[in-house]
DNA sequence: ATCGTTAATTAATCTAGATGAATGCATCAC
DNA sequence: GTGATGCATTCATCTAGATTAATTAACGAT
């Protein structure tokens, strides 16, 4: 089942939506919270820090589902922001609609799989940050994503894999180097 | 819904079994690949990376499910470590059961609620690893599981929070002093 | 063209946390 | 008792990556 079929099933009200780049979908505090299908484009979520200083939470491109997940269940107010890095087309859709009990079979098995998938990559993420090297964490994301880093600055990059742009300049020299 | 229905409910191979403190449930390189009902005790998954070192991904207390996602998710050969940290008694069933087109609808809400209440978890470890200093780390896990410091050994906490124990105990120092 | 802005690189210095090693203290087996 | 094992602490040293700052290049707007 295709994953925007899918969303325009479970939530009558989703809605379509084109933006340009650099606009912000939901910024820390709002309270009006929604989840964001990329129909076409990019878009990303991140935090600020006490320090100012941004880092990125996830990328998504075309197919992927974006929204704040944490603040969704436990009923905070948002912590991350969302924006476009490319002009992008946004399906807004409601929170809730995952929970709704009318859902048909399909939608509820495209629902798990779209959840697991999810915390699959989580997964991952949690481990590679806790176990591996800045640079090995940055050629696991050139593996994962290689369309990404043509799309994308590289200081966006490194505030993804948690290291500063500088850090990430100096890695790739180095791998430059010696290859 | 009661978690422990709900599994028993969606598979009727699931089965109860009883392991001692130490008992290793699943190992890296397994290719049967399960999930974990904590009904009493305490588990925990981890990783030993290239280097020998141990990194621990999750706790399971009473009433978690505990499984390797990435593993089930992607097909790829169980990464994560499962053993007990106390005896413990477990419920083990199949990870294909989520995916059931024959689930009831209060089972389907709870599946949900199970998934995403795991991806607000993670996504929280995720923006803390990444912006946040060990400190801050270990006040949030004292905070967020303040049974646990009384079950577990202070190293195992270290590895959850992705330091060194040493580092954990020059922290516990600091804030022991200046509280 | 020229000014401003944003990105990437390089280098000098600094620091949180790693590493390695030693010590003290329980607990357990015998 | 004594020895062995595991856990926490302390200290001295080391290092990956942060911080600060300067340089250069690319791009857009006027």
């Amino acid at each position: 089942m295709e994953t925007l079929q899918y969303i325009l099933d479970i939530d009558p009200n989703a809605r379509e939506k084109v933006f340009k780049k650099g606009h912000v979908l939901q910024r820390e505090g709002d309270i009006n919270v929604s989840a964001f299908y990329v129909k076409k484009g990019l878009l990303r979520s991140y935090i600020i820090d006490s320090k100012g200083k941004e880092h990125i939470f996830i990328f998504a491109p075309e197919g992927w589902i974006i929204a704040d997940v944490e603040s969704i269940e436990f009923n905070k107010p948002v912590e991350l922001f969302i924006d476009c890095l490319e002009d992008s087309e946004v399906v807004i859709f409601d929170k809730d609609c995952f929970f709704q009990t009318s859902l048909s079979k399909e939608a509820v098995h495209k629902n798990t799989q779209l959840l697991y998938k999810r915390l699959g990559v989580l997964q991952r993420r949690v481990l590679m940050l806790m176990s591996a090297p800045a640079i090995d964490r940055y050629t696991y994301f050139l593996k994962t994503y290689p369309e990404l880093p043509n799309r994308i600055p590289q200081h966006m990059i490194a505030t993804y894999l948690g290291i500063t742009p500088q850090a990430l300049s100096t890695i790739r020299k180095k791998m430059a180097t010696v290859p």
